[in-house]
RNA sequence: GUGGGCGUAGCUCAAUGGUAGAGCAUCGGACUGUGGCUCCGAGGGCUGGGGGUUCGAAACCCCUCGCCCACCCCA
C-alpha cells in the first residue's frame, strides 16, 4: 500500500457520480450568471508572487502562510492562485478594460490553491465559482449581488431557512485606520487578557483580534470599539442603502460587525452567507465577498470601484442534500450482442446512432445475453437493442423497452426512428 | 502550525491475545438467447508499512505513512 502512488494531500480526484452533481452547479451558476450579464473570464493559476501580496496583503494568513509559492526556472517567484480576484484585477488592468466599457462583469470558476491543514469543507485545492463587476460605485449592485448569490443557492435546492445572509461595512481606508488605531489602543490597555494570537495580531492586524475564538478575547471584543459608529455618515448610508435595496429584493440581512474579511484589499460593504445545515462541518461559509474600491488603483490602474464575491463550490456540495448518484442520468440504448457476425453488423449501427446524439453503449465483450441486460440494467439504460445470428437471418432484431419491460422486432431502417419515438 | 480520532475484502463494518468474518458490490449458476426479485456458489485480504513483546498479534508497545475531525484560517 505505501509504495502505490498517492495524490498530494488536500488535493482529490473527482469520479464519475460525484462529477455530475458538480456539472449540474457549474451548469446553474452559469446560467444565473448569464442572466446577470456577467461574462467568463478565465486567466491563468500561476501568477507572479507579488500580485498576491500586494492584493490579498502581506500580513494575511492567506499570503504568509498558506500560498504554493516556488521558483520559476528562471528565479523569478509564482504562486498557484489561492483566490481568484487578484487575477482579475490584474487582467482588467492589463487590458485597459476601463477603456473598452463603462462597466465590467466578470465570472470565473476553476481551482484554487491554499496550504491548510484540510478537513471537512477545507481543502489544499479547493474550488471557487467567483464573480467581479468593475465601474459601479453604488449600493444597488452589491444588493443585487447578494441576491444573485441567493437566487443562486436557492436554485441548487438549498432552503431559504438555512441561509444566514451577513453584511457590515469596514469603510473607506480612511476610516478603517481610524478604526485600526482605535482597536490598537483598546487592545493594548488589555494585553494582558489576550491570547498569544491575538496579541501578535496588534501590530500587523489588529481588525482580526475580533475574529478569535477565545473566550476571554470574545468577551473582551463584545466591549470594543465598534466599527460601525466609527465609520462616517457616506458609509453608513451606503450599508443602510445596500440593506434596503435587499429588502426589496426580499432577502433578509443580518448586519454582523464583526464581520471582517481575511483579505486586505476589501474596503466598505463586505458579505458572507453561511449555511446552517448538518454534513458542512465547521466550515459553514458557502460564500463570501465585498468591495474592493481601491484595488484597481493601487495596482496602478485609475480608480475604478469594484466589488466581488468568491463561492465555494465543495461547501456547496456538501450543503446540497441530494446524493451525487440524482444527477446522473442513465444512458439510451444498449447494443446487446451475440458472436462476431452480429458485432460486425452492430459496431457501425451503433456508430450512426451515436453520431446522431443518442446515448449508447455497445457490448465489445464476449458474454452472455443475460449478462448483457444485466449490464444495460447497471448502466440504466432506457432501450436494449438484441442482434444475433437468428436477427441477422432473418433482418429483424428485437428492441426491448427495459423500463416497460415490452419489445418488439423491428427491421434495420426502423431502428433510429423507433428508438427515437420512445425517447418522448 | 497545534490537538484529537481512525487505518481489516472494491464499499460499510465485525472479530479484545488462540484457524480473519458478514452485509453490500463483482462474477458464475438455477434460466445453454431476455434484465431489476429470489435461491445457490465463487473470486477477492502480506488486517497501511516496519520493528518489538509473546508459544501465539488484526488486537498490546514503539516508529512510520495515510486518512478524518477540530483549532486556526477561509470558499
Amino acid at each position: 500500500m505505501a509504495e502505490l502512488p498517492q495524490n498530494v494531500k488536500g488535493m482529490n480526484d473527482i469520479l464519475p457520480p460525484e462529477v455530475a452533481k458538480w456539472q449540474f452547479v457549474e451548469e446553474k451558476a452559469r446560467q444565473i450568471l448569464d442572466a446577470f450579464a456577467y461574462r467568463e473570464l478565465r486567466t491563468p493559476i500561476l501568477e507572479y508572487t507579488p500580485l498576491f501580496q500586494r492584493t490579498v496583503g502581506e500580513t494575511t494568513e492567506v499570503v504568509e502562510k498558506q500560498m504554493y509559492t516556488f521558483p520559476d526556472r528562471d528565479g523569478s517567484s509564482v504562486s498557484m492562485r489561492p483566490e481568484g480576484t487578484a487575477s482579475a484585477v490584474r487582467a482588467y488592468i492589463a487590458r485597459s478594460q476601463w477603456n473598452r466599457e463603462p462597466v465590467t462583469r466578470w465570472y470565473y470558476l476553476g481551482p484554487m490553491f491554499r496550504h491548510e491543514r484540510a478537513q471537512r469543507g477545507r481543502l489544499r485545492q479547493f474550488h471557487q465559482i467567483g464573480a467581479e463587476v468593475f465601474g459601479i460605485p453604488g449600493p444597488s449592485v452589491d444588493a443585487e449581488m447578494i441576491a444573485m448569490l441567493v437566487a443562486l443557492l436557492l436554485d441548487l435546492g438549498l432552503a431559504a431557512v438555512d441561509l444566514e445572509v451577513a453584511v457590515n461595512s469596514l469603510g473607506d481606508p480612511d476610516e478603517r485606520a481610524t478604526y485600526r488605531e482605535a482597536l490598537r489602543a483598546y487592545f493594548s490597555a488589555h494585553a494582558d487578557k489576550l491570547d498569544d494570537f491575538s496579541r501578535r495580531r496588534l501590530e500587523s492586524n489588529p481588525l482580526r483580534i475580533l475574529d478569535s475564538k477565545d473566550p476571554r478575547v470574545q468577551a473582551l471584543a463584545a466591549s470594543a470599539p465598534i466599527l460601525l459608529d466609527t465609520l462616517g455618515e457616506r458609509s453608513r448610508q451606503h450599508l443602510a442603502a445596500v440593506r434596503g435595496h435587499l429588502a426589496d429584493l426580499g432577502v433578509a440581512s443580518q448586519v454582523d460587525p464583526r464581520l471582517v474579511r481575511g483579505l486586505d484589499y476589501y474596503t466598505g460593504t463586505t458579505f458572507e452567507i453561511k449555511a446552517k445545515v448538518g454534513g458542512l462541518g465547521a466550515q459553514n461559509t458557502l460564500a463570501g465577498g465585498g468591495r474592493y474600491d481601491r484595488l484597481v488603483s493601487s495596482l496602478g490602474g485609475p480608480e475604478i470601484p469594484a466589488i466581488g464575491f468568491a463561492l465555494g463550490v465543495e461547501r456547496v456540495l456538501l450543503a446540497m442534500s441530494q446524493p451525487a448518484e440524482s444527477f446522473e442520468s442513465g444512458l439510451t440504448l444498449y447494443v446487446a450482442v451475440l458472436g462476431e457476425k452480429a458485432r460486425a453488423f452492430a459496431l457501425p449501427l451503433a456508430h450512426r446512432l451515436r453520431l446522431g446524439g443518442i446515448r449508447t453503449e455497445i457490448e465489445h465483450r464476449e458474454i452472455g445475453l443475460k449478462a448483457q441486460l444485466k449490464r444495460a440494467d447497471a448502466l440504466r439504460t432506457r432501450l436494449a437493442l438484441m442482434i444475433g445470428d437468428n436477427e441477422l437471418a432473418a433482418g429483424k432484431f428485437v428492441l426491448r423497452d427495459l423500463v416497460k419491460r415490452e419489445q418488439s422486432e423491428v427491421r434495420a431502417d426502423e431502428i433510429e426512428p423507433r428508438i427515437r419515438q420512445a425517447m418522448d
